[in-house]
DNA sequence: AATTGTTGTGTAATAATAACACAAAGGAGT
DNA sequence: ACTCCTTTGTGTTATTATTACACAACAATT
């Protein structure tokens, strides 16, 4: 039996101009940013406070994913503070206007971040390339309107080495649809076809990834 | 700030008569088994609290890896606790004999377990199942002098299908060294040679599995 | 000696992966 | 209008991996 406080932690992932992105805040006057979080209450779930965290920001709490537990003692030098660490996987677009600031950063370039922050956010970048090889998870990125190339670049990311485009297109096409449509923002060569995913679900794991 | 108890259980998994089993205790006059577990103290995290559990069994603490937090608000009647589960693979011949009865059951035939123990269980053998497709967890449970059919039917297990015996020796022969012994313990036909794992490290998966 | 149960072995058809180069579409600059 | 630059779209072939499949060898039992 031991007095002590949960913080429950919230890694928000996003597609954002080509790159993995994470959504974090900053405090009024302070230098270094912050995960989204918030101190569990007694009669609430872990679970309860994350989608709580998910409600603050008008997101929907479907995939949330656990992380990790943290309970280093001397994490907080005042009082004894676990963390449990969460994830989920957002489209850009749900994003709203808040009466608070938040900043999205490229997941290969994190800020200066407070207190444990950075090595929760490391741990949660794991989990999230885990998941990115999943592609319902991909669909959450990618609803709709999306280029191959864009597509592309996500697995080369999490992947961490460049695919060829011929073989990487010779994966997907089966799984999208054109939408008759072309990219209209410029990438500064050929426009790019949109597609949309399509209902069919794969069988198999689309790479070769060590586990 | 909440006053809680955070209980750390553990999982410890492994092969026995070509079967995944789990360790259980039973509590002196109760019908019911339990997982081994332990409450966090204020000085110590919960990996060392997890580690301490592997220490009551003379267990190596390396390789624990922990599967999910339990934080449902009525899984305590009387006082706030949370959960927190861990695992880990061992080889059987790493048990000792011990003052308290432990035993080893499959994880197919799971008994009645107290309190939430047995969802606990659940979430554990799925993690089970997804380290096991991982190679180095295998060389734990199998440290040497194993039988290419026992390993298969881990991956049988595992995977929930039953394999070629010829597809999967091809896959994994030049995994393994022949020692040069046959299986003493007659399994009722031909002996089967015995194998250890050879230092070769493979850089793509054995199996192709939806995650 | 015959029976039973389990292990060990090869080949051929099919499917997946990897490697590779050039044309087409648009934007920017002249 | 032309040229240059950047990015996208496209097909074939060689290699590798996967699947499917049947029979002989070995030990224990009767």
């Amino acid at each position: 039996m031991i007095e002590c406080q949960i913080e429950v932690f919230l890694n928000i992932f996003t597609m954002d101009e080509n790159k993995l992105k994470i959504l974090l805040l900053k405090k009024e006057g302070s230098s270094t940013w912050r995960l989204p979080s918030r101190l569990l209450k007694i009669d609430e779930s872990l679970e309860a406070s994350a989608s709580k965290i998910c409600n603050k920001f008008k997101l929907k709490p479907d995939s949330l994913k656990e992380c990790h537990t943290f309970s280093a003692v001397n994490r907080n030098k005042e009082r004894r503070t676990i963390a449990v660490s969460y994830m989920i996987i957002i489209n850009k677009y749900s994003l709203k206007k808040y009466d608070f600031e938040y900043e999205l950063f490229d997941i290969n370039n994190i800020p200066k971040m407070a207190f444990d922050h950075g090595s929760i956010i490391g741990n949660a970048i794991d989990c999230l390339k885990k998941e990115l090889l999943n592609l319902n998870n991909l669909k959450i990125i990618f609803p709709a309107d999306f280029t191959l190339p864009e597509l592309q670049k996500v697995y080369e990311e999490v992947l961490n080495e460049s695919i060829d485009r011929r073989n990487f297109r010779k994966k997907f096409l089966p799984l999208v649809l054109e939408t008759g449509d072309k990219n209209e923002t410029s990438t500064g060569g050929r426009p790019a076809k949109l597609y949309r995913f399509s209902d069919k679900n794969i069988d198999r794991n689309l790479f070769n990834v060590i586990k």
